[in-house]
DNA sequence: GGTAGACCTGGACGC
DNA sequence: GCGTCCAGGTCTACC
């Protein structure tokens, strides 16, 4: 079945799907031919349905390789929604932003969203997968979690979704390193799997919540594995800009671009892009660093 | 509050 | 083929 979805304007799905690599971690994927976005993703039902996200008329299209019920309709219409951040805007960024001419082409290229996991705990354990190594291997991680635990398609069991919280809370630490190869990472994902199924961590409320930024932050670092790259990099995906996702690479740009290549720490990063205040992050994600 | 060392994997390199 | 070194953030112990 297929359906459409109106985001807020200015929309571009290709700036959302390049926006940062989540495209390239399972179960997303892009479709050779028509670009389209999937995702493979189980239901609350424990249905479990593939999806492929294209353009439309002022949002977006949403086919889904099964016929849904209403209530599955309204819960992938949610879904999508979110994940796109369909509803988000970014007129007050974009008028700052055309008086930067680093940043001059956000705005022809509708830049500013980031794409998003359905659930805060699989960004969670997708960002977590980031720390401290490589891109290949943060892939690596991603696809063994999807292949070796997430609930299968039916109509292709090639293709699975990405584990629920109760899937992994289930496992032990040895198969998390073994089988995942998350390495040092296997107990702070698992205890946050069990923390999310038991019900002591409500993660989903964070998507939502009124909370000062400080203070979001001061939870997601409470999350082991979560320190301040990962902490800013959620609160970007929640929309919330006012920290600098600073990791080795922003070092590096930041050196390039104003300290002549020198060895700089956070605190240079962090006073390059003061002056963006609420939208520092976004400044800093989307700046036209030289290569 | 700041700092050093350990954590784990995989790639690069030298032998 | 094997061993060593290094990069990549976070945690913990220690000062």
């Amino acid at each position: 079945m297929q359906f459409t979805l109106s985001a807020q304007p200015p929309f571009s799905l290709p700036a959302v799907v390049r926006s940062h690599g989540w495209a390239q971690l399972a179960p997303f994927g892009i479709e050779e031919d028509s670009g389209r976005l999937t995702y493979v993703v189980r239901l609350e039902s424990s249905r479990v349905v593939a999806l492929a996200i294209g353009e439309a008329p002022d949002g977006v299209s949403v086919e889904v390789d099964a016929e849904l019920d209403p209530l599955e309709q309204t819960e992938v219409g949610g879904m999508v929604s979110w994940m796109l951040g369909l509803d988000q805007e970014f007129d007050a960024f974009y008028a700052l932003a055309q008086e930067e001419p680093k940043l001059a082409r956000v705005v022809e290229r509708a830049q500013g969203r980031l794409l998003r996991s359905p659930t805060l705990f699989e960004d969670v354990v997708r960002t977590i997968s980031t720390t401290n190594t490589q891109w290949r291997a943060t892939i690596r991680m991603n696809a063994a979690l999807v292949d070796h635990f997430g609930a299968p398609l039916a109509a292709d069991p090639a293709r699975r979704a990405f584990p629920t919280p109760e899937q992994l809370a289930v496992l032990d630490e040895a198969a998390l390193r073994s089988e995942a190869r998350l390495g040092y990472r296997a107990p702070y994902v698992l205890e946050l799997a069990q923390a999310v199924a038991d019900g002591t961590l409500d993660l989903e409320a964070l998507k939502s919540t009124a909370m000062p930024t400080p203070q979001l932050r001061k939870r997601l670092l409470a999350i082991k594995g979560v320190g301040n790259y990962a902490a800013a990099n959620l609160l970007m995906i929640l929309g919330r800009y006012d920290f600098l996702p600073i990791d080795s690479w922003a070092l590096k740009m930041v050196s390039r671009e104003w300290h002549d290549g020198e060895q700089i720490g956070p605190a240079e990063v962090e006073a390059a892009f003061a002056r963006w205040g609420e939208w520092q992050g976004l400044a800093y994600w989307f700046w036209a660093w030289e290569e």
